[in-house]
DNA sequence: ACCTGAACACCGTTCAAGT
DNA sequence: ACCTGAACACCGTTCAAGT
């Protein structure tokens, strides 16, 4: 006897681990970190709690899932066809737009440093270190670098959409910042105050882009003296 | 009329900022991040919940104050009479190590883009830049690269100091992690596989300081060509 | 001005009970 | 095997009331 109501959506398939994912990503894409409950997740799945646990263990175990579900696609549109540095780019960048999308996924993968989607970012970062001569005794430091690079960004993403007048308004948002900056006693802080006037008008992007060529640039450094 | 109670400390100072941000220090250091709730910290300080809202406006500000203290600790320990490049690997090296002693803190600097703490390190990490010689328009990404990737780093620390098996040892979670990079599919995972052999013994404040290196390098790369 | 602590509106998780 | 949903043990925060 199924209540015809407007809101509650009747559950037509059985419920499943990739249909409690895919409710999850909706949740936390349109309300953030903090609206993926399990109380939120029941109601847009018409189910109990229970039902939940059933198909996975706790909420560490949907938000990994989550994760790995963002991170996997962005990484899997990436072709291998260019130069090792413009592919090991190109996987940066399809990470840092997946995480621009999905900012959630930024604070998820600084906490989980050695699950399925953080190994995946490895390898696909660390493949390409091989055809960068990179010596194999320093690949590990070298993957390790632009990955911990890749996750600080994505943190401080994450941290910024979280910030409700980021939400809005980003030219107001780094007016605030910047005018936070310039406030500061230039005698203590002389390379923070000169940087505020840089700051309006600034591109995430074509930054993070920058420390990455960045790296890039020390290790080559590095691979031309063996 | 005081009671006589083993446990519960009679409060003989006045309640203030200074002593609820050190008695969080405290429960951070003891318990962890999930062991700063007010119920430890108004039975801590033998108080109720609102006279600490007197002081401080919320948990985050709370969590901003304890990471401030930490930071600021950390980085006023650092002197500057080495050449730029050693002053800048020993702030690194401070933060890294403060980090270490306090992981929340790692975890914390993810979540503050641009609040004091986060500032503070940009300024140390920025003011050495002008000495090592890069053009004041990559003094920007250039600091930001650093500091995200320290960021990143710290964040990682956080989650494994959150791991219980780390805690205990840490021989034993590194040969945990190895297992599992290992038993994934050399096919499709032929770095991470291969990497797993690393991993046991591997030191990860050298490792820290290796990418700190990397940066550095690729930096004196761009530096030399003006 | 500064503090108390009960009350409120949430959480994630468990589990007896249903089908 | 899979699901329900009330109950439990927590949270951060508020606020009328005290001194």
């Amino acid at each position: 006897m199924p209540r015809e109501s407007v809101r509650a959506e009747r559950r037509t398939e059985a419920l499943s681990r990739e249909r409690i994912v895919q409710a999850a990503i909706e949740l936390l894409d349109a309300e953030g970190e903090s609206g993926l409950t399990f109380r939120a997740l029941t109601t847009r799945l018409a189910t109990g709690a229970g039902a939940i646990y059933w198909h996975l263990a706790n909420k560490d175990e949907i938000l990994a899932a989550t994760t790995d579900f963002i991170v996997d696609a962005a990484l899997n549109v990436v072709g291998d066809e260019a130069a090792p540095a413009d592919a090991l780019r190109a996987v940066a960048l399809g990470l840092f737009d997946a995480i621009d999308a999905h900012p959630w996924v930024g604070a998820q993968l600084s906490r989980e440093p050695w699950q399925a989607a953080m190994l995946q970012i490895f390898e696909r970062i660390g493949g390409h270190l091989e055809a960068l001569r990179v010596p194999q005794k320093a690949q590990f430091f070298a993957a390790s670098t632009l990955v911990n690079y890749v996750v600080g960004v994505a943190s401080q993403e994450a941290a910024n959409a979280r910030n409700p007048v980021h939400g809005g308004d980003r030219d107001a948002f780094l007016a605030i910042i910047a005018g936070k900056m310039s406030a500061l006693d230039p005698g203590k802080y002389p390379f923070v105050t000169r940087l505020a006037a840089e700051l309006p008008g600034h591109d995430d992007r074509e930054q993070f882009l920058a420390g990455i060529d960045l790296i890039l640039a020390g290790l080559a450094a590095t691979a031309v003296k063996r």
